[in-house]
DNA sequence: CATGAATGAGATTTCATTCAT
DNA sequence: GATGAATGAAATCTCATTCAT
């Protein structure tokens, strides 16, 4: 392997989420990974001493927008309803760019039975929706949105129809206008809540 | 087991879907299986010959009220919005009543690299997206709904609203008003829709 | 392999510990067992789910004899230190004739870092410890030996030297006359405690 | 590590006692001793080239009083007696005041299979013996003994009480007065063999 | 002198699967 | 129909060791 040695650590993440996306996660062996990058075995478990540990890093680099995201939309003094539209839209052209990630996405319960995934897993998927939902109670608040409406549960609508349409992409083997069709369906429910 | 051997399969299912509920998917060995049936792996293998054969009937049996549903629906030639409605709340009651089904619901992408299973979840996911694509689209010819929202896109959105709702019920332990917040969710979505 | 069921434990048990014995305690692999066994390495992992639950058979076969001398002794009306010496010559007995267990009586410290088998060696050592203490009060009792004396430390220099000259032996590759030195040893602190 | 390089090595070997000591012999990985110095891996072979270099100073470091004591008490032109119970207690303060390197004295079996350090320990074996052999026959000769002994065997019991005592103490987790109580049991063994 | 990158061999363990009885 | 014996392949992980810098 001719890499520096900070890139190492990221190659292997790499390959590993290629691996996830091409054969599902329980395919994820160590030995792959090794071949794929030309190393050995060893050098894997010395950089990530557990595969629990490479399983982390790969979920913590698919989450690894959630924070910026969430602290520039909160420097911003935007408009709401452009906040949660920027989230969005981020988000989905991050995922129309590198469509490979959208299998962490799909595998959270894969995560289940080992408690520090599983805490990762519950802290990126509640992460994501206390971040909209704080976004739709400003909307709320500055009278852009119905305030009958359950702050959260729109969040989580909203969270789920991302995931869907991902997992629809994933389906239909890319055959699928991700960005498109998921804007179109957000935008429907973004103009729903509004007043 | 003092089981008679129609039910052996049955039961095998039952418990094999228990263990994916509670230890993740990839943790339904054969031998997990056989010691909690406290049957012999054996006996598996004569019933299920491939691991994936078990794997198929999972998910036969998360996917066994999906016909019955579009031939009751579309006997019944009431209001397409109402059959809409009766199909959600049809499988949140189910879900409601045996969370432990909803683990598959969450594996889709793990059945990934076997041609066979990928295929029956494909046909599962598009299944579904398609018959609520039709009630929508009846919903439309009959003047209920917006003609010009794309109605496959519509059925996406209320698929991937039960799945994420599902999803967090899960992620919550339980403690999550599924089959209300899930109402609550898709009320929203099918308002919007309406003429 | 053409063993019988009961047999088959008894003899992986048996190879371990030939291999202890030839090789030192931390070149029983299950690898070299199952080879030389003729069996794969499945089998025994079928029949000792973790190598330390063989490792706690092999404990066991070695203090095999220590409660049946025990009840045997404690039988027995006779003199103690007639006990007492039916019970040192018992065990070289055993041992001139199967060299090979004495191995594990060198391994004691080997087992050190798993709770269960440190457990083990504890109650190994010091059940023999206090047998041997057990029968010298008794002999205190009947006036035959030295009340001065430790009873409790006399017994740990009788085992102290049984597992030293089983040691010499392994040293010597045998060329160690065991029981006729052990015993001359012995006799030498069982007449020193004497009145 | 802020060491001059002529301690490292010694260093390398107090911490490889010290493991050895703690977790069995079996965990005194080079990974685990440069974890605890830490120094890297490499710096280890650079000292040691073998792992068993390593292993044979621990040998060394173990009986480094053994030749100095013969020397010393073959100068003193003393009392057979004094010198054999100036050695004993000479050692005992010695393990007393570093219990570490007792872990050593139990681990005899575990250098089997390495012909060097399996000669090495042979050799520390017989040559305690053998010094005590020869301040018995001192004895004997001096007329202080009884002459009807045989004088290897008694070194032999010496020898391995002090040993068994010492793996007392360390199954006892150091709750056992070493010192005390096996000079007890030695004085009882030379009150019996005195004239 | 010292490190850290890298490895290959081997250890333990899991797993789906086969087969004789 | 049911079991239990048995397996071989693969997965995770450990370890001593080498080598370029």
């Amino acid at each position: 392997m001719e890499l520096d040695a900070s890139q190492r650590k990221e190659f292997i993440i790499l390959y590993a989420i290629e691996l996830m996306n091409e054969n599902g996660i329980h395919n994820i062996s160590t030995k792959e990974i090794a071949k794929r990058l030309n190393i050995s075995e060893g050098l894997i478990f010395k950089l990530y001493p557990k595969k629990s540990d490479l399983l982390l890093e790969i979920l913590e680099r698919f989450s690894q927008y959630d924070k910026d995201m969430l602290y520039t939309a909160m420097d911003k003094n935007e408009n709401a309803m452009d906040a949660i539209r920027f989230y969005i839209n981020s988000y989905l052209s991050y995922y129309e760019n590198y469509p490979e990630i959208t299998a962490v996405y799909q595998s959270y319960d894969s995560f289940h039975g080992d408690a520090i995934l599983e805490q990762k897993t519950r802290s990126i998927f509640f992460g994501r929706i206390s971040y909209l939902t704080i976004m739709i109670q400003k909307a709320q608040e500055s009278g852009l949105v119905r305030s009958d409406l359950d702050a959260e549960n729109v969040a989580t609508i909203l969270s789920s129809i991302i995931r869907g349409m991902c997992l629809k992409r994933r389906l239909t083997e890319g055959h699928f206008p991700l960005k498109e069709k998921t804007i179109e369906a957000t935008s429907l429910v973004l103009a729903a809540i509004q007043i």
